[in-house]
DNA sequence: AATTCGGGGTG
DNA sequence: CACCCAGAATT
């Protein structure tokens, strides 16, 4: 195991990524804004929206201070931007709680909007140079592979297979912290999902799977297919990219024509509101009718 | 443990 | 066209 940790980290060495946040003068901010940009969102889509955020909003004050509006515009189609909403919460609690600097332990880490178990770890690993252990999709397939011999991990993450990752991550900080970045690199450059490097692979030799012969994924039949069209995600995806371009209160009936089923888009918009992505603005008068509201990003 | 939540590139 | 992407929050 030790071996084989070695020769990823060797590998890494020679092979990381350029990456912006990665660089010798970023800030804890800096990565944990890249983190949370990154959970679900591939890093070529990422990258030239964390320059131009970063440009915009260096520290956890200029976010926590500007409108919500401009946030999720610069969000843009990043996906998901109830993300860019808890940044924005996040860097907000981030000024009230911890006078503006990025707490380095894993309770308050978790505490933050928009940081889950990942987050916090990947935050004290590539920030802070401490130990964690950081457990995302690209590691858990190094793992499934190189230590399980399976071809992809199981749809959810199990307590054996947390416990397994950490064994694998050394006592010492820095080492630690070398050994996450690495063991990512590995998983988003070589030993990738859909056509996996193994020639190149610094580790074949000791590739479980690989010496199974690359048997085929046991949990294909459990994984499901993401539906897109027609979905509310794909609704409210509509409306969103709809306010994004508008310069001022959009009527109902201009967001009605950016999705043909009434039930389902007014469906949506309650959720929108609900989830603070959405103002809905009703015009005035005792018995205010529907198709006379307005909507926009909140200020 | 299962669902919901964007959007786009790729084999 | 199915699948995948540095997941989190809610139920």
């Amino acid at each position: 195991m030790a071996g084989a940790r070695q020769d990823v980290v060797a590998w890494f060495d020679d092979h990381a990524r350029d990456l912006p946040w990665r660089a010798a003068d970023r800030t804890p901010w800096g990565v944990l804004v890249s983190e949370v940009m990154l959970q679900q969102t591939p890093v070529v889509r990422v990258e030239p929206a964390w320059r131009a955020w970063m440009g915009r909003w260096p520290t956890p004050a200029d976010l926590a201070t500007a409108p919500t509006a401009d946030v999720l515009r610069a969000w843009d189609r990043l996906g998901y931007p109830r993300r860019a909403l808890r940044l924005q919460e996040c860097a907000r609690v981030v000024v009230e709680r911890h006078g503006g600097d990025l707490p380095d332990d894993e309770a308050a880490l978790l505490a933050l909007p928009g940081v889950g178990t990942y987050t916090a770890a990947a935050v004290r690993a590539f920030a802070f140079g401490r130990r964690s252990v950081v457990l995302d999709t690209n590691v858990r397939r190094v793992l499934a592979r190189l230590s399980a011999g399976e071809a992809l991990p199981a749809p959810s993450q199990t307590v054996a297979e947390r416990r397994l990752a950490a064994a694998w991550v050394p006592d010492d900080d820095t080492a630690a912290a070398r050994w996450s970045g690495a063991s990512m690199e590995l998983g988003a450059l070589v030993c990738t999902a859909r056509a996996p490097r193994c020639d190149v692979c610094p580790v074949a030799d000791r590739c479980r799977w690989l010496a199974a012969g690359r048997p085929a994924d046991v949990y294909a039949h459990r994984r499901r297919a993401q539906a897109w069209t027609g979905t509310d995600r794909q609704a409210r995806g509509r409306v969103m990219a709809l306010l994004r371009e508008a310069l001022g209160p959009v009527p109902h009936d201009a967001v009605a024509a950016v999705w043909p089923d009434s039930a389902q888009l007014a469906r949506c918009l309650d959720a929108l509101v609900a989830d603070g992505l959405v103002v809905r603005e009703d015009a005035a008068g005792a018995d205010p009718d529907p198709d006379a509201a307005t909507y926009r990003l909140p200020h």
